[in-house]
DNA sequence: CGCCACTATGACAACGTTGTCTTCCAGCGG
DNA sequence: CCGCTGGAAGACAACGTTGTCATAGTGGCG
């Protein structure tokens, strides 16, 4: 700036007024100032400006298990929208599942002063949030709780959706209904569980812990239990697909087989549709997941002091087909 | 800070010292200033941190396309990868093809001084980047080249991979094979197409231009296309899809047809192998290309100053079924 | 002609850090 | 007892901006 000022023989107050709009600023002069910024290929340092104004950053930060995982890119880009519309960049981070990751990754967005925090989290521990919080930094939780503490969430409704796919199954008439899912840890992974037993339970169908295998999804993983669950003298007849990444798992898994089961799984993903047969889905919209998280957190950046907020979006059975196969 | 070393009881260059785990504090007032600094949840500032030490800022700027779609998630996901690996974080934002955003979303990243930017243009007119390379942020252009500069560019082998493709039809009997892409303003489509007819000269297929349809993939778009290409007199019996996006639309579009053509997707996609028929693709490493893009770009942020590299990554073909229906 | 209001500009400090240089003090050898 | 060394800590300036206040010039009005 400095280089500017010299160069258009002015003080270096008035190249900052030029660069703000500022009034109070002769056209000529003016001009000479944006002649020498053109010149000189100057541009303002963002930092130092906001350092000096003691602003927010322009910034929110973004973190979610995986960028490159079709769910959470369509979420981050529904983050994004939002945030161009206030004017906000995103940095990302994926946290790999791994809650040391998480809590590196919000520590050094705050350490950037990001204006706010959106986290899907990996842990189930966010002590380390509190004194942020109350330094001011918005958090807001998607598509799973904090672990122990008060924060501003928005979750989709796991249960009830679980719930209804095996009730759809039931009335299709499968009695032996297989629930594949990802590790425990996870809350959604936990809560689908739940809606699963209480949609046995709903449904007359005594509930079977060894047609439950909860585990990170791997072609390995998902085909194992894939044989396991689908042969021998008392197969499921029925298969509910705890999310998206074990869905395509179990689809591979399954390619082959010779008998293939219902399905149903949670999470709409690219395509489904136009699988043989069509896969029936719980759906749910992540944008407005992501959006409805990003509009949470700008109210908070703006200010707003309210209680906490929980917001749980609805599911909804897609029918396609894959769950509507009978029992053989 | 100045908190901290009041609440210490000494001076705010001490706790500059501890929280940079410098050499020369005593035990004793190390533990004190820690302890401050839990008690007041501190923690420090990163801008001004970098004002002040002109050293980079840490982080690199991504601008694809639109981070929501599997494509550039993915490469998103490779980028991030390495930029983690070099301590780095990542900016992203989605220029939703519009030259104008991308230049926005450039010169914003500028202004934050960011370490380097890497972006998948959306424009052809790339001189306003010129005063920034030439401040030293470096730029890397990625799966398009920069339009009007010389500039590290990382490309896939557009040409090649459409010129095989047309070969594998052909090998197949097809004679009559339409192209689909998207609109010709985007680099990747123009090439794809010069494959196209490149394919088309070398197998002593006649070139027609009724059977090229490049516009940007809607379902509308492309459910028109398929209506005029593959209907009438003389339908074509095979199609090329220039990109993920128009596959998934020409799937659908295809999903009720009663006679299919054969069919190859420049791009691989997820479940392409799992539909039926299979698809074959011009397949490329997604991965390897955000790799080889953000070393190139590091390289540059280490002070690499040779001169500006052209990268093309290999593609190959994966026959999986869809390509290799004969014509009816 | 003197005063005022107004416009255009500049000097200076401050934002939160850290690099440099200085100061202070204890311990040690002569 | 003196001077020297080295360890521990602080004072101060500077990074690139911008807010505040001061200053210089200009034109109008009584």
């Amino acid at each position: 700036m400095s280089d500017v000022a010299r160069l258009a023989g002015v003080s270096i107050k008035t190249v900052s007024r030029v660069v703000n709009d500022e009034p109070a600023v002769h056209p000529d002069t003016a001009e000479r100032v944006m002649a020498a910024i053109e010149q000189l290929g100057f541009r303002r340092n963002l930092g130092a400006r906001n350092l000096r104004r003691g602003s927010t950053t322009g910034t929110i930060g973004l973190i979610v298990e995986d960028v490159g995982n079709p769910f959470y890119s369509e979420l981050n880009r529904a983050v994004e929208r939002i945030a161009t519309s206030f004017g906000r960049q995103v940095l990302t981070g994926s946290s790999e599942e791994n809650s040391d990751r998480e809590r590196e990754l919000v520590l050094e967005f705050c350490s950037r002063r990001v204006d706010g925090i959106l986290v899907v989290p990996a842990g189930m521990q966010h002590g380390y949030l509190v004194p942020e919080m109350r330094a001011g930094t918005p958090v807001v939780f998607l598509d799973r709780p904090a672990g122990d503490i008060v924060a501003d969430t928005v979750l989709v409704d796991n249960i009830g959706g679980t719930v209804e796919a095996v009730a759809h199954l039931a009335k299709h008439g499968h009695r032996r209904i297989a629930f594949l899912a990802d590790s425990p840890d996870i809350f959604t992974a936990g809560e689908r569980l739940r809606g699963f037993r209480e949609g046995c339970v709903r449904n007359g169908i005594p509930f079977d812990e060894h047609l439950v295998v909860m585990r990170t999804p791997t072609a390995e993983s998902v085909g194992d239990a894939v044989r396991r669950l689908l042969t021998g003298p008392n197969p499921a007849t029925a298969v509910i697909a705890g999310n998206n990444r074990v869905a395509v798992h179990l689809l591979r898994a399954l390619a082959h087989a010779e008998r293939r089961p219902a399905m149903i799984s949670f999470d709409d993903f690219e395509l489904a549709d136009l699988l043989d047969p069509p896969v029936s889905v719980i759906a749910h919209d992540v944008s407005a997941l992501g959006r409805a998280a990003a509009e949470l957190l700008f109210a908070r950046v703006q200010g707003d002091q309210s209680a906490p907020r929980k917001v749980v979006l609805p599911v909804h059975l897609v029918a396609r087909g894959s769950g509507e196969v009978a029992p053989s």
